[in-house]
DNA sequence: ATATCGATTATCT
DNA sequence: GATAATCGATATG
């Protein structure tokens, strides 16, 4: 049933990251691979603006690292960071005008095992897998849900989320969403106070502080 | 529950 | 040479 939702057209990107931001949450990130199908509801998203942004990584123009956000939208954005993790993020706006956002907490919903796995954390057993404990570990925060999903810049940096035919897209199940918050951006110095993260009110899987 | 710290490398100054 | 949109382990209240 996953596999036969259509992805989010482009147009959905082509905005303010702010409203995508918002928009995002409640949708499902979709990774297709050989072995199955890998998906988690999307209800931790921070946004970032284009040259305006100070911390943004497109704030200082255009590199051969960031390009992606200033490209067109609905295009993946993978950077590697601390030595040790991959972060997922999708380009908003038009062609030539930079913006983006970061995934930063999803829902485990499909594929759990293979999650796991890809986590390197095994279930002692299988009432682990429905553990909320358990699944908290697997795709809350940027780093460990892009390790869940298998993201990394080599692989699926530039990727198209809105292709049908991509092994990497977004979808939109029906699920609507209760009440959303909005707080200061995580793990940044720069523009610290700005209000541009946005969560699922009540979420378990949020990462960071839930108000 | 909150705080601090080390890991580890692509990227930019 | 310094920095970073993080994580996991360890220490402390």
């Amino acid at each position: 049933m996953l596999a036969s939702c259509k992805p989010l057209p482009r147009a959905f990107f082509n905005r303010d990251p702010r409203k995508v931001a918002r928009a995002l949450l409640g949708k499902l990130v979709v990774r297709k691979t050989w072995r199955g199908v890998l998906a988690g509801r999307i209800v931790e998203t921070e946004a970032y603006l284009g040259v305006n942004d100070a911390a943004a990584h497109s704030a200082a123009g255009k590199t051969a690292r960031n390009f992606v956000l200033f490209g067109p939208p609905g295009i993946a954005y993978v950077y590697f960071i601390y030595g040790n993790h991959y972060c997922l993020n999708v380009s908003c706006l038009p062609d030539g005008t930079a913006g983006g956002v970061l995934f930063r907490a999803l829902e485990p919903v499909e594929g759990i095992k293979q999650m796991a796995a890809a986590r390197g954390i095994d279930p002692a057993t299988d009432a682990d897998l429905a553990n909320p404990s358990f699944l908290k570990k697997l795709t809350s925060g940027p780093g460990r849900l892009a390790e869940a999903l298998g993201v990394t810049r080599e692989r699926d940096n530039e990727k198209r989320f809105f292709s049908p035919r991509s092994d990497l897209q977004i979808v939109d199940d029906g699920y609507s969403v209760r009440r959303i918050a909005v707080t200061p951006r995580i793990g940044i110095v720069k523009s610290a106070d700005e209000p541009l993260r946005y969560f699922i009110t009540g979420n378990a899987f949020v990462s960071g502080p839930k108000v």
